[in-house]
RNA sequence: GGAGAGAUGGCUGAGUUGGCUUAAGGCGCACGCUUGGAAAGCGUGUGUAGGUUAACACCUACCCAGGGUUCGAAUCCCUGUCUCUCCGCCA
């Protein structure tokens, strides 16, 4: 959610702010529903005041034995009409939470003006594309003549965008899981193990909700939804809360299988790993002072990074623009990994500064010393990165012409081999 | 799933026969006095949000949430959420 402050007193500034992202947009409805909302509002506050003063006197003007009859009627008049002028704001401001919540973040000014991701800016690269002296498959033609990733069965069991990891892919899955959290805890994240379904507010905390409703799996009978990553559980952790300055920075690493309903991706990357309706993503979630957090970010991103570096993967970072920019992000980063069956790079973490955003939806502040005004804190999260993609990527990367596949040596201690072959 | 109890400022804890309570008292915290320095003691202050104002200030709302009764609700009524206890079921 954008600071109303902010689009009270620059509204013009907001609107071009935004107008970056693509499209244009007006504020004026806002305005007149804000400005209206004040007017009565001082107007209901005076009858309120006068109310509390009068109901004050009454029991003295009893016990003086005056009849208080005549003030009874007039209050009751002024009653009524403090309810018929509250039930007008409450309708006002669920017109103007309506757009509060459909506003998406302000891009941070260093990010790039562009329509979409041919516009995002290569910020820097990591290993090479492997060289193949063969023909390289794809993953899901490995997986499948290895045994160890199965669509059919999973379309039999469930439907199209699952899979069923089977012997040395499951193992592999989770071996992987595994060193990321440990890599991740070594390096000062609290592992956390979070819950897969979260109610409304959490989901419009983060800001999947309102607006991106159709995307999610709402869960039948309930007014639960699975999460679409782990960010939404994790950043809510602290919800409605005022941390101490102190406390800053929180750090959070978390296990999660994640739930997307991919709604306007029909038919895109419908052969593989890369685009599941369920998929398990080691996620990472910073709670940040503000003037920390483009350093947090990129340290973030850096942890990311760190576990393909370790597990040998060639990948570049860019620097999304305006157009391709997340709804509640200002800045991100997203880490590419080289795909040779896409012969191109695909995205396997995102990493972002959700500066305010989140947390003003979420109402997440922090105090810097005792008796100060609280804060909203700056949140941030990143893959660390998606399972399911490393799968693909390590599947692919690391293929050998006899079809087995060598497993990075970072994870032989989790894997108990080196290599997958045909059973 | 059934029965019962509960939810009050950062914490603790009164208030629940509706109006002398602007939510008592205590703890904590901040500042000051005291001291060689500290502790203790004493004093003062100490929630959040919204609004009016050039400013000083003032006003309004908030006792889990949302409705209702009333001139007036922490207090009475309804609905919901969560926590605890017991029973049932269960990996």
């Amino acid at each position: 959610m954008i600071d109303v402050k902010l689009l009270r007193s620059n509204p013009e500034k907001v609107e071009e702010a935004l107008s970056r992202r693509g499209g244009t947009v007006s504020l004026d409805s806002f305005l007149e529903l804000d400005k209206k909302r004040r007017e009565l509002l001082v107007e209901t506050e005076n009858l309120k005041a006068k109310q509390n003063s009068v109901s004050k006197s009454i029991p003295a003007l009893k016990k003086e034995g005056k009849d208080v009859a005549p003030i009874f009627v007039e209050m009751k008049e002024i009653s009524e009409r403090v309810k018929a002028i509250d039930e007008e704001i409450r309708q006002l401001e669920g017109e103007i939470d309506k757009v509060l919540l459909t506003l998406p973040n302000i891009p941070h000014e260093k990010v790039k003006t562009g329509l979409s991701d041919e516009d995002n800016e290569v910020i820097r690269h990591w290993g090479e594309p492997r060289e193949f002296g063969f023909e390289p498959k794809a993953h899901w033609d490995i997986g499948e003549e290895l045994g160890i990733l199965d669509a059919a069965t999973a379309a039999k069991v469930t439907g199209t965008r699952f899979t069923f990891y089977k012997g040395d892919g499951a193992t592999l899955e989770r071996a992987i899981i595994n060193f990321f959290l440990d890599t991740h805890t070594k390096h000062g994240y609290k592992e956390v193990f979070p819950p897969f379904m979260v109610h409304r507010s959490s989901m419009q905390g983060t800001g999947q909700l309102p607006k991106f409703e159709e995307d999610a799996f709402k869960v039948a009978n309930t007014d639960y939804f699975l999460i679409p990553t782990a960010e939404v559980p994790v950043t809510n952790m602290h919800r409605e809360e005022i941390l101490n300055a102190d406390e800053l920075t929180i750090k959070y690493c978390a296990y999660s299988a994640c739930f997307r309903a991919e709604a306007g991706s029909a038919g895109r990357d419908t052969r593989g790993l890369i685009r599941q309706h369920q998929f398990n993503k080691v996620e990472l979630v910073k709670f940040a002072k503000p003037e920390d957090s483009y350093s947090e970010l990129e340290s973030l991103t850096a942890d990311a990074e760190r576990v393909l570096q370790l597990l040998g993967i060639p990948y570049r970072v860019v620097r999304l623009c305006s157009g391709d920019l997340g709804f509640s992000s200002a800045m991100t980063y997203d880490i590419e990994v080289w795909m040779p069956s896409y012969n191109r790079y695909v995205e396997i973490s995102s990493c972002s500064n959700f500066e305010d955003f989140q947390a003003r939806r979420a109402g997440i502040r922090f105090r810097r010393s005792p008796g100060s005004k609280p804060e909203f804190v700056h949140t941030l999260n990143g893959s660390g990165v998606a399972v399911g993609r490393t799968v693909a990527c390590i599947l692919e990367n690391f293929q050998n012409e006899d079809g087995t596949v060598t497993i990075p040596e970072v994870l032989l201690t989790y894997m108990g081999k080196n290599v997958i072959e045909k059973e």
